[in-house]
RNA sequence: GGCCUUAUCGUCUAAUGGUUAGGACAUCACCCUCUCACGGUGGAAAUCGGGGUUCGAAUCCCCGUAAGGUCACCA
């Protein structure tokens, strides 16, 4: 790993207007991650000047978003806290004739007849971001923005500016849907004496149709994806690649390994599609790898209240974890299986379909050959090569089926033999038994 | 529409002038198998189009085309 040359102070800037949003959450990675890898920090502000649409439960979910990651972050900056500080640069600005207070004709409810613009100086503005190369644009159609409503409300850019100085931002890792805000923030910064950072547009992540990702798409706050099942660490994993490689085939990092190896040399121009079905592959590979504490916790979280209520539910339910794991690629599975009635005869005795038993003709042989299995051998593997040669003699589905569905009552379910490990010897007997009435 | 940006399998991407254009997800086939799931093996699949530059172009340049972003008294 190369040894930064420069400490990076990156900004993760939300306004609190929504719940966190998958592609905030990616930006909020970035500027962490670079900043990591630079041996500097990401600061953390909250841009609520919008006092309409701006709520403190937004800003509660982004934080528990960033937690819940394992995105540290210190006490947030808050720009409805700084208006002194603003009006100060309009003021300033205002003297000096690089802003002016306009006349206006409102054309909407809510406009003032009177606001603050920027005296556009009408240059060209040239940067060079760090992921796209140099941009050039002409501001002369810009026109005056709009800086402020009063002195009192300022409006986004000025805000943005002031801060991004007050911070002492190195590195504005941002969204591409940023780029045109750009050229009108430099000139805001060479208006009071900024300096300017260095710029990085990152690109967008775009919904399977090649728009902008939104609500109609599914899910598309870190909330829903929390709740739905996905791991934390799979989230980060899966959001570092959209738009970012390692320069190799290697998919799997951790939060600590992305930061020593995330670098802006090898994030993508274009944008990316979120591709759910990936994600879920994700998910599932991590499940797999989990230790058996945290797996427990996770699946036993999602099981519905009157499941656990069964007598017998602590026994059983530590025998069909696996069967569980096996099954799912999200948690929230987990209790759709429940519902749905899947492992009922773990804990009850199964309810017979005569047209599913089929041929129970072989049962009662099936059940001497049980009886001959010490409780030592009394496990899946065990029970499978004692019953496998009779089986495959008079047909494997003329045995195993009956003996599956007198086991299970059902269609579908794990294997005969795994079923009768789980059951124990003497309720596995009891049920063909049973079967055969 | 103006301005800005982008363009490798369906998707995420590798290859920074010389590779049979590589990997992963998804997909398909086969295997495992009493069912479901898991798992294993293999296959198909891409350089947007047209011109240059060069011995040689996915890679550099130009022109098209397409996609996205942005044009607020939101951020």
């Amino acid at each position: 790993m190369e040894t930064p040359k420069t400490k990076a102070i990156t900004r993760f800037p939300p306004s609190p207007t929504g719940n966190l949003h998958v592609g905030g959450l990616r930006t909020a990675l970035f500027n962490y991650l670079y900043a990591k890898r630079m041996g500097g920090e990401m600061v953390f502000r909250i841009e609520d000047t919008d006092k309409e649409r701006s709520k403190k439960e937004y800003e509660q979910n982004i934080l528990d978003s960033l937690n819940w990651v394992g995105i540290k972050v210190g006490e947030p900056w808050r720009q409805s806290e700084r208006t002194e500080v603003y009006k100060g640069h309009l003021k300033k600005m205002i003297d000096s004739g690089l802003a002016y207070i306009s006349k206006e004709t409102p054309k909407e409810e809510g406009e003032r007849a009177e606001v603050i613009r920027f005296k556009n100086p009408n240059k060209k503005i040239a940067f060079e971001d760090l992921i796209l190369g140099t941009i050039e644009v002409d501001t002369t159609d810009l026109g005056d923005f709009v800086i402020a409503k009063d002195l009192e409300t300022p409006l986004y850019h000025l805000a943005v500016v002031v801060d991004d100085f007050d911070m002492g931002v190195t590195h504005i890792i941002r969204g591409q849907e940023h780029i045109a805000n750009t050229p009108r923030q430099i000139l805001i910064q060479e208006a009071i004496g900024a300096p300017r950072p260095f710029y990085g547009h990152i690109p967008l992540i775009l919904a399977p149709d090649k728009t902008k990702l939104s609500k109609r798409h599914g899910a598309v706050s870190v909330t829903q994806y929390k709740d739905e099942g996905y791991l934390p660490e799979v989230l980060v994993n899966f959001l570092a690649l959209i738009g970012w490689n390692p320069g190799n085939d290697r998919e799997f990092f951790t939060l600590d390994e992305l930061c020593k190896e995330f670098s802006l040399e090898k994030v993508q121009k274009s944008s990316g599609v979120f591709d759910v079905k990936k994600l879920n592959w994700m998910n599932k590979e991590y499940i797999k790898k989990l230790p058996k504490e945290r797996l427990t916790e996770l699946v036993l979280e999602r099981v519905p209240k009157d499941k656990k209520d069964f007598p017998s539910f602590s026994q059983v339910f530590e025998k069909i974890l696996p069967i569980i794991v096996d099954r799912i690629e999200r948690f929230d599975e987990v209790t759709k299986m429940f519902e749905a009635g899947e492992f009922d005869y773990f804990f009850a005795d199964p309810v017979y379909e005569k047209s599913l038993l089929k041929n129970t003709s072989h049962l009662p042989k099936l059940l001497d050959i049980l009886g001959g299995i010490t409780d030592d051998n009394w496990n899946a593997a065990g029970i499978k090569s004692a019953v496998w040669d009779f089986a495959t003699e008079v047909g494997r589905g003329e045995v195993l089926w009956p003996m599956r569905v007198s086991l299970s009552g059902r269609e579908k379910s794990p294997d005969p033999f795994t079923l009768a490990e789980v059951l124990g010897k003497e309720e596995t007997v009891r049920r063909i038994k049973m079967s055969l009435e």
